[in-house]
DNA sequence: ATCTTTTACTGATCTAGAACAGGAAATCGT
DNA sequence: ACGATTTCCTGTTCTAGATCAGTAAAAGAT
């Protein structure tokens, strides 16, 4: 298939919610077909974006929220000093830019980590729709509070957990996010760079390659650049339980 | 006046968003005056608490948001081994529980810091509100939106400040707050220990209290247990800012 | 195919803030 | 009003993780 095509195909793929696998993790769960076809209507055509490219940037007004279809995406902030922190990391079916949601200017911006395909959905359509579609709305308050409570585990992460316990759950997590998604629990490839996760974590990379070895060395898990083996299941979540600590 | 005079006074105090000095502060703000007589129907009687007393709790299901109406909150969650971490300190008009707004369990706690009243709000009550009052759905959005935003502020600040940056951030906030709800912004009484303050920014309490020490040496700021005096405004931002550092 | 840049890893050193300890003042409880 | 408890403060010591430094491998550019 020559390339050219293979992009048009993309660009022009005008997937729907109804027959998405992500139904059922985002914004569409619990709505029944009818309802669906009419969320389909208001979602702008699926986005091919390219490794590095943004999505949405802190500061500027989008008048939209973004769901994860294929790939992953970083989200991050950045201080008047240029200095820059990660706040997610977001696979398929994940929402991004709520923080936009009062159709004021984004605090945040969102990069893709990998060759991903984005959903649009202009937020004053969705104000409509919320009207329309009374379990829409629901689930728009669901994700968002569940937004919050994420955050909220996040400042506990930070503030609370050494650097070990906040590798292991931030890996517990990815596995298990990916096991939703269908995809293997125990090997996965990680999209963003070691830097990126000691951003995230609040730690310097450094410490972040330092753990890696040692989990490897403490057979919790295989690693070789990008590509992750949990090979200690069990140990991992006592370790993010802060029940074990290695040395 | 008799003491059970004065609690009865209290509890019945049937007060209305109409005639709230909160109103622009709040979820209030932009409504009609028909509106606001609408909001103020589902608004259960403010209620009093007393310092100290749990407002909603973590696990549990209050099927209600809250607004301060007067003294102030520390909303905190507890993990599994009992360790609490402070999430926020609200203070009058600003709003509690939006992470419970999808009708599910709470993920944190609320207790008061004060005497306090609160404002209760049902959430299947404001639900129904929303499709009645399209400004509401817009201001409760609004207000959800911002609260991602300054749990990301916060992300920023326990992942990347020293210390001395995050004491001097909280005050700085604190400061505003007062000042927009019409009190001193240089001279305030804080109602929380210097242990809640360090568990919120991620440091020990002797830290905060040898912080406020050094403030004090510096003329940053004069303190005397709760009571606050901010001497040097421009130079307590620049700390906060990463511009100057006192030694 | 080669050069450049980015990413990952490891070692050595340093330091901000934790942890431990104890005392004084304020607040609480009865 | 008085003892008990909580809160705040300060000094000392210690350590987790940052910072600095350098190498090697992978990815990207031309």
């Amino acid at each position: 298939m020559p390339q050219t095509e293979q992009k048009i195909n993309f660009k022009s793929l005008k997937a729907s919610c109804k027959n998405c696998s992500l139904v059922e993790l985002c914004l569409p769960r619990g709505l029944d077909s009818n309802d669906l076809t009419t969320l389909d209507e208001v979602i702008q055509q699926r986005k091919l974006v390219h490794k590095g490219e943004t999505i949405f940037r802190q500061g500027e007004k989008s008048g939209c929220v973004y769901a994860v279809r294929s790939g992953s995406v970083k989200t991050f902030c950045t201080d008047k000093n240029g200095e820059e922190q990660v706040l997610g990391f977001h696979l398929p079916g994940e929402l991004l830019g709520l923080d936009g949601l009062d159709n004021e200017i984004h605090s945040c911006s969102g990069i893709s980590l990998d060759t991903t395909t984005i959903c649009e959905l202009p937020i004053n359509d969705l104000n409509v729709l919320c009207v329309k579609i009374p379990g829409l709305q629901q689930q728009l308050l669901s994700l968002i509070s569940n937004e919050i409570t994420k955050d909220h585990t996040m400042l506990m992460l930070l503030a609370r957990r050494n650097a070990e316990q906040k590798l292991a759950t931030f890996l517990i997590s990815l596995s298990g996010r990916f096991k939703a998604r269908g995809y293997s629990a125990e090997e996965f490839d990680l999209t963003m760079t070691r830097y990126d996760i000691g951003n995230y974590l609040g730690l310097a990379d450094e410490t972040i390659s330092r753990l890696i070895s040692k989990f490897k060395d403490n057979k919790v898990l295989d690693a070789n650049r990008k590509k992750i083996s949990i090979l200690n299941h069990g140990l991992l979540c006592d370790i993010a339980e802060g029940d074990r600590s290695l040395d």
